[in-house]
DNA sequence: CCAATAATAT
DNA sequence: AATATTATTG
């Protein structure tokens, strides 16, 4: 029995977030307060081993993902009360890329189009409270290398990956209703999304909400005072990442921003992004992957990823 | 100067 | 393997 593969890096978990340890009192909703007091320590000098928090019980795994844990982990923050206080130098905890969460993130995408499917476009468009741009542009990579890999592949049975590796990463695609649109060179492609596992569509809505989308540095104003919002976010109101199944449920989903004092939000094409927030998504039988990829390392990986979705 | 993408590091 | 981070380019 070896639970090596993906050991690895949740066993990181313990460097790289603050897991709260056994000394954090019971209060679960101070979680966010004492992860701030530990995680600021000396952020300067390089990473020396910190003092490594014991940690409590933080049902953070996605093992239970269920509900709307949206989130992923963390408690970076926020002065739940009273404090604005800068969290200097704060890391916030490794955002946790849940199926919901890249339901929004796809959603976005495709009502976007792969014109404005920017990251900083993608991010605003979310509505996700402590999303960063690089965040989603790190995502949007992935995200693309995942089209590509579609793209390129797609003949032959229904078949999404080829390598185990690639199953995995397809899994958590694959929880997103794909819009089969975007492709890399024109785009093209979509079809349906759930009705159809047919690889290689041709049918492609494109609507393109708004004109053109220069970028030139006076029209991009309002765009720029964003910018400046998420640099303070850090001592904003961060600190929704981290939602261990049970508690601290802000939702990240923010229905509707609220309109800062001297700033409005600037969402020239894409009206109000209303799409509908559902918790639940149960929607992969179609491609169905085989999940025995028989290989080599094919043994007893139950645990994170894969929401109860009932199936098996 | 700002934004996005690509590559690299953790 | 998944994200964050950094560097480069537009």
């Amino acid at each position: 029995m070896r639970e090596e593969e993906e050991g690895s890096w949740f066993a990181r978990w313990e460097e790289e977030l603050p897991s709260p340890g056994a000394d954090a009192p019971s209060q679960t909703l101070i979680t966010p307060d004492l992860a701030l007091a530990f995680d600021i320590p000396t952020p300067s000098s390089s990473n020396h081993h910190q003092h490594q928090q014991h940690h409590h019980h933080n049902s953070n795994l996605q093992t239970d993902l269920d509900s709307s844990d949206l989130n992923g982990s963390g408690g970076a923050g926020a002065g739940a009360g009273g404090g604005d206080e800068p969290a200097r130098t704060l890391k916030r905890p490794r955002l946790v890329w849940t199926p919901q969460l890249h339901k929004r993130f796809v959603d976005a995408v495709a009502h976007l189009g792969i014109k404005n499917a920017v990251p900083k476009t993608i991010m605003q468009l979310m509505s996700v409270d402590g999303l960063t741009r690089e965040n989603v542009a790190s995502h949007l990579q992935k995200y693309r290398l995942y089209l590509k890999r579609m793209q390129g592949l797609g003949s032959s049975s229904s078949g999404a990956s080829c390598s185990p590796a690639d199953a995995a990463t397809d899994q958590l695609f694959a929880s997103a209703p794909i819009p089969h649109h975007f492709l890399r060179g024109g785009g093209g492609g979509g079809g349906g999304g759930g009705g159809g596992t047919g690889p290689a569509e041709a049918t492609f809505v494109p609507f393109v909400p708004v004109a053109a989308l220069q970028h030139h540095q006076q029209m991009v104003a309002a765009a720029q005072q964003q910018q400046q919002f998420y640099h303070h976010r850090q001592q904003q109101q961060i600190g929704h990442f981290g939602s261990p199944v049970g508690f601290d449920h802000g939702f990240l989903t923010r229905g509707q921003p609220q309109l800062q004092p001297g700033m409005h939000r600037m969402v020239p094409p894409v009206p109000a992004a209303s799409y509908v927030d559902d918790l639940e998504e149960g929607s992969r039988g179609g491609g169905g992957s085989g999940s025995g990829s028989g290989g080599g390392s094919g043994a007893g990986r139950r645990v994170l990823t894969l929401f109860p979705t009932g199936e098996d």
